[in-house]
DNA sequence: CCCATAAAAGACCGTACGGTCTCTTTCCTG
DNA sequence: CAGGAAAGAGACCGTACGGTCTTTTATGGG
């Protein structure tokens, strides 16, 4: 790795939490500058345009995000198992990088205008949702979930209350909702089971 | 009311689907007087600040949102009814305002800074979370709910469900997320129910 | 050690930002 | 219809914005 590269990766490992807190337009490249040390020259060597950067950005934190959450996940036995820990991660480790849920957070803020970060949002969203569908899936195969459960109707149950759960989990200073939130899901899994 | 007053409301009521669709970094004063047709004397006449206007316009939406989601409530039976109708009215009418849950946009835009907005916010879903829980707690009394339930760990669960297929939908542009949380919540309303 | 090149600095540009202030127009009342 | 007050226009201010370009500095292979 070059130096250049590893300027290149630094700017956009110290932009992705700043844009994460203050959104698209509410982070300015003054902000990266100053977070990185680097003159505009310095960062626009690297970067087309703010949008640019904003996406490089982007992509990492989707790349953490997921790779904390897939963390020992093929360890946990069972379907409902596994579940039941992607839960459970998420209420005690609710936010991965500062800000919250940079998926949700690229979500909205993007939801007007900013087709390419809305897109990327989309993707992210897309494949975690297939992924938990896979997992509840394979749940019903190995008879642990009824045969009659909607695997798409419950993964997007569970990413939807989660990530609803974790807004007002930042919005309140507390887990309240997030522990709520989890015992609903808990209960759901129950009526789910075989 | 004075021709003023009339001019004030009308900033106001402009002014909130803007600061919804596009957040508050991302909407300009000038926005707002393209909107309203106005120079920048006949808006800050009435308001000290950006901040103030933003923070009116959000008062504003809340207010309409509660107001849409409280309407013909009284007329429906039991709480497990009201609850259903809430749900079903999310789902049909999800966005009551250009840009989606001005709730929802403002917590995630206010999260980092921004005091005043987030309290606004966090005001508005307790009061929202308070209503909820007390049809549910009207259930219990009434035997149509589980004396076992926790009131307010049902609301926070609808409503984190809620907002966060909300968020889904609006990203995916189309209602399945939706669709599927409210699935989901009338099963876990069976499982709530005696 | 030299030197081509990579890397970064930072001056500069035009524009848009939030906000202020004075001047003009509109309105209402006596 | 006159005059004072309310309402609005719009010029103006300093700053911050995203982005460009030339110049300087660091680096690393021959």
């Amino acid at each position: 790795m070059t130096k250049g590269e590893e300027t290149r990766q630094r700017i956009v490992e110290l932009a992705a939490p700043l844009f994460n807190q203050r959104g698209y337009a509410g982070c300015s490249v003054a902000d990266i500058m100053e977070a990185t040390g680097l003159e505009k020259g310095g960062i626009y060597r690297y970067f087309g345009s703010k949008e640019d950067l904003a996406a490089e950005a982007f992509k990492f934190s989707v790349a953490e995000i997921r790779k904390l959450r897939t963390d020992d996940l093929d360890g946990v036995p069972g379907a409902i198992g596994k579940l039941r820990y992607i839960m459970d991660r998420f209420v005690s480790e609710p936010s991965p990088m500062k800000g919250g849920c940079p998926l949700m957070n690229t979500a909205i803020d993007s939801d007007d205008g900013n087709a390419a970060l809305r897109d990327l949002a989309r993707d992210a969203f897309a494949d975690w949702r297939r992924r938990m569908a896979a997992i509840i899936r394979q749940g019903i195969r190995d008879g642990d979930i009824s045969k009659s459960t909607d695997p798409a109707e419950l993964a997007d149950t569970i990413i939807a209350s989660l990530e609803g759960a974790l807004m007002l989990t930042r919005l309140d200073g507390n887990k309240r909702a997030l522990k709520h939130v989890r015992q609903s899901m808990v209960l759901l899994l129950t009526a789910h089971s075989t």
